[in-house]
DNA sequence: CTGAAAGCGCTTACAG
DNA sequence: CTGAAAGCGCTTACAG
């Protein structure tokens, strides 16, 4: 870089006044006279001053920056939650850095760790990989939100959403159509995936509740959520002569890719298979047939997870840590008999 | 915050050794002896020190910081590049945080200005709302890449997929099926929407090239490039009678829509009206039918564009802005009658 | 190979 | 209402 670098000093020396009036004006702090704030808005516009914010950030203890720690950006769940989050920060005067974990445990382990304290005031994660005992002990103080329901509460603060209730509920819908053997894709093994084994729960509750013997051979085990992972799913449920008449997809993705393989294959939807997922996210109100799915209210996720970070920032550890629960809602479309465009 | 911050010096002081040596140690500098080494990687872990990086950043005057400001982070197609780009950042070591203009000038005029001046390094910026003409004029030297096609090259560094081309390609495979009526969706007027101007001309180009006039009535204009744009304009080609055969939409985005509406309308794709889109985002994939589509090498824009911006954060201003076009390719799916599971 | 000291550009008590 | 000065925690010539 090869710019002369203007300082407070510069525009100070140029106005004719002290530093310290023009970090006040620059500030916008009140005790300065007009005639005073003119001309140093003037030095300012003609130097083409910025204000260093390293500097600032150094003084000040604080960056104005949190990150928001996501498996991948692309998969659009966490893109939606990233623009909300993005936004909802703003309201704040945060600013928000992304990084991608991709699910992997190191990475997470150093998101944990606090590889960037000193450069964020706060962190939203997300974690794939990472138990909650693992979780609960973090060591660095950075205030962090975690998104996703985890068992052991009581470390962080944590923006959940009734995974077993939405389960139960979306299940309990296919049943409601009449469908008696309700499959599910989705089941994980690892003991980090709790989201996996609290949908399987409420899955296994509405069979339950709805009169339904349970068959092992319906459940389907996958390795990730992305779309592939519900088509191949799919194609080994259809195979396996288990013969469904509905499933449940614990997530949009995967029930996207299931639906792939079931119309290549020739069945109707919902006719032969009804179909739901989870998420809500934006192809499955556009895909052929529409998508049943769970709808968690990702704009109260996002908000409520910056004033919980915004709001620890300030008070720090004194609190005690909080979880809240944001509301979810079953949303009827095509793919198990509701009306087009809904 | 309640914490004792610790510092370099308290590293040092219990280690024995001065400052200099644990800054040594923390950045990997080869001349400390390996027993100092070890000492101080005792006291640092001890003392759990994390090395304040506002304060390196104000000392070196860079902040390892890159910008990466798009429209939406949820449009698929920027959530894919906001991927690529944090994954290329990231060899770079390099941090990229977000700025999500939503395609408003106010936004963009901002971030163009460098309102971020001081906390990034480098600026990746894909504009929607500013012409050429006002990148131009900016005056803020943080090293910026465009991407996306401008007209008056030289200004700014930028990465650019030929537009010309490849929509000419796309509507060609269109005419090469034998279609006579091709529509395009995705027109618009205002001063910016250079990559819809672009699209268009190969539209028109494939058309000359074909041997087909060209008709007004089948040429669409949008007021965005999502999926309920394309879904409207789709059902205004319809009932205008224009009686389209194939569709070339400017994005996938819009053809995902597109599709959406023809189907719902009982139309059969490709058999009765083929499509084809621009971007090979992976919706396109799993979609039925799947979607004939251009696809630009993504990886490429974003490896290129931090490469770029890394370059001229080592060069400064001294080095001649360049241009890089990254190359495309049409794949033809089962939306213009390719195999299933292309 | 290591130490003492200056300085990056701010903000903020402390005086006046 | 404004000024002079200290200090945030680093890195980096400069000595030794």
């Amino acid at each position: 870089m090869d710019k002369p670098r203007v300082g407070l000093k510069d525009v100070a020396r140029l106005a004719g006044v002290s530093v310290k009036t023009v970090s006040n004006v620059v500030n916008g702090y009140v005790h300065v006279t007009p005639a005073t704030r003119t001309r140093v808005e003037a030095a300012i516009k003609e130097l083409n001053y910025r204000p260093n914010l390293s500097a600032r950030n150094l003084r000040q203890g604080r960056t104005g920056i949190i990150a928001l720690a996501v498996p991948e950006l692309d998969i659009p769940y966490f893109a939606e939650l990233a623009r909300l989050v993005v936004a909802a920060a703003e309201k704040h005067e945060l600013t928000v850095l992304i990084d991608q974990t991709g699910g992997s445990r190191e990475r997470e382990q150093l998101v944990a760790e606090g590889f960037r304290a000193h450069l964020i005031d706060g962190l939203i994660f997300s974690p794939l990989a990472l138990t909650s005992e693992e979780l609960a002990a973090r060591v660095d103080d950075t205030p962090m939100v975690l998104l996703g329901e985890r068992v052991s509460a009581g470390t962080a603060d944590h923006i959940v959403v009734d995974n077993v209730a939405a389960a139960k509920e979306a299940t309990l819908h296919l049943a409601s159509l009449g469908r008696r053997r309700i499959a599910a894709i989705g089941a994980q093994d690892f003991a980090a995936a709790e989201t996996s084994r609290l949908r399987l729960a409420g899955y296994l509750a509405a069979l339950e509740a709805a009169g339904l013997p349970s068959d092992d051979r319906l459940v389907v085990h996958v390795e990730a959520y992305h779309r592939a992972d519900g088509a191949r799913a799919m194609a080994r449920l259809l195979d396996s002569g288990a013969a469904p008449d509905a499933v449940f997809c614990f997530n949009d993705l995967m029930a996207l890719g299931a639906l792939r393989t079931l119309l290549e294959r020739g069945y109707s939807v919902p006719g032969q298979v009804a179909l739901a997922g989870f998420d809500d996210i934006e192809d499955g109100r556009y895909g052929t047939p529409t998508l049943t799915t769970i709808s968690p209210d990702k704009r109260e996720i996002a908000s409520r997870a910056v004033e919980f970070l915004a709001d620890r920032m300030v008070k720090g550890s004194r609190v005690e840590t909080r979880e809240i629960r944001v509301p979810h809602e079953l949303l009827i479309r095509e793919s198990t008999g509701g009306q087009t465009r809904s």
